[in-house]
DNA sequence: AGAGATCTTTGCGCCAACGCAAATAGGAGA
DNA sequence: TCTCCTATTTGCGTTGGCGCAAAGATCTCT
């Protein structure tokens, strides 16, 4: 694992207008866990004993069906907490939590967190928030999911990780980790062929490009295009 | 609107192990609201102000399509909380609040509640349990609706339904407020037609009961069944 | 009791997406 | 460079569930 840009704890959403003293008390506490490409920081499943903030790589949240099906609840970007949902009274990790790069994380234990939380009541304002936020997304999903077919729910979970962990290069948009087209049936809720299929057409039409495991947006416009309004053409 | 049976707010799951005092400030400085079957506490996209906790009643948060299709994204039981995710941060609501039967709500605006938060660290804990829980049923929803198909949904539903807002009586459990198909296909994301077939096949079966607008459950047994292992037999 | 409105059931055709299967392509390691 | 392994593409048959449509049921209001 080489040196990995670390994220600055200042610009986490959780710390936003906190003060400095109550952040480095609570960064002297963490626990920092570094795990490799396609190992996880939890199973679900696992007694829920922790919270955890990325602060470097990619992780994705999958819950698995009994039989076999794999569903990606979230992407987590670097500055962001999760596994935390599940400390706040559950009993287990609702998903598991698997690095799609190499991957560090500050660990808090359940007690802390709860302390920390009771002595600073803004940090718990700002949990709020974020955890709304989840919520909202969560719930936007579902409504797409209901009502929506593949081909915009795909082109909305590509808007959503180009907003997330997209890197703007001199072709396009680049996904910031290897995405295969398994990973993007499973966050759309489709199966691989179907996904493949769109995916060919796309990149034919010139909307996407990139090969095995990478993902490259080129027309961002057209793609909210098929994200909102009826599609055009085929 | 006759006298309804009024919810005892210390059983509220946000006042749980907070002391009385704390309780009643809060309520003196509460609103309370009441609005009729079929009228709203407030729409989707108003601008988000308030916090609500349903007294008495049952309330359902819907989501509109901008081709006219709905999702309900939940039902409130009266303890529960409603239309504070957005108020935590966000602008708008992002649900619509409507009455199934008529209900009261205690109202309490953002800044009474931020403020309350900081006053009472206890409160944001509970709050931060109660939006995991939310987050976690969200998440299991999404998984449901990518995996599984109409029937299981729907069985799923039920059980819900039951759990939350179920009536033992000598029949079966009855759910304590009007459900039609149509609700129920917003619910699990299927439409009015195929909902009303499958449960006018579980009537036959006698799984299921109760005529228009009436949702009778007799063999909770079975319809877990339904909902977890495969179907045996259609 | 009758009229109208709303909810529910049921038949029938159709299509988006699945499931299976087999071919192709790109990377990693020896 | 060759081999193995994993990812991707593509064809083809099948189907769950949608969409349309029309016929009952049940409730409400006059």
């Amino acid at each position: 694992m080489a040196n990995i840009p670390k994220f600055d704890l200042r610009n986490a959403t959780l710390f936003a207008g906190i003060n400095g003293c109550a952040i480095a008390d609570l960064l002297a506490v963490a626990q920092y866990k570094a795990i490799l490409y396609g190992s996880v920081f939890f199973h679900e499943e696992d007694p829920a004993s922790s919270c955890h903030l990325l602060i470097s790589g990619h992780v994705k949240l999958v819950q698995h069906n009994f039989d076999g099906a794999q569903v990606v609840v979230r992407f987590v970007a670097p500055g962001q907490m999760f596994g935390w949902a599940s400390v706040m009274g559950g009993r287990h990790y609702p998903a598991s939590a698997e690095a799609m790069t190499d991957s560090v994380a500050l660990v808090w234990d359940n007690q802390t967190i709860r302390r920390a939380v009771l002595a600073h009541p803004a940090l718990a304002l700002n949990a709020l928030g974020i955890m709304g936020g989840r919520l909202r997304e969560a719930e936007d999903r579902l409504r797409e999911l209901a009502t929506e077919r593949v081909e915009r729910r795909l082109a909305r979970a590509l808007l959503r990780l180009a907003e997330q962990s997209g890197v703007v290069t001199a072709e396009g948009t680049e996904i910031a980790f290897p995405v295969s087209r398994q990973i993007l049936a499973d966050t759309t809720g489709a199966t691989l062929h179907t996904i493949s299929r769109i995916l060919s057409n796309w990149d034919q039409r010139g909307l996407t490009g990139g090969g095995r495991q990478k993902l490259l947006l080129l027309r961002l416009d057209q793609i909210k295009d098929l994200a909102e309004s009826d599609d055009a053409a085929s």
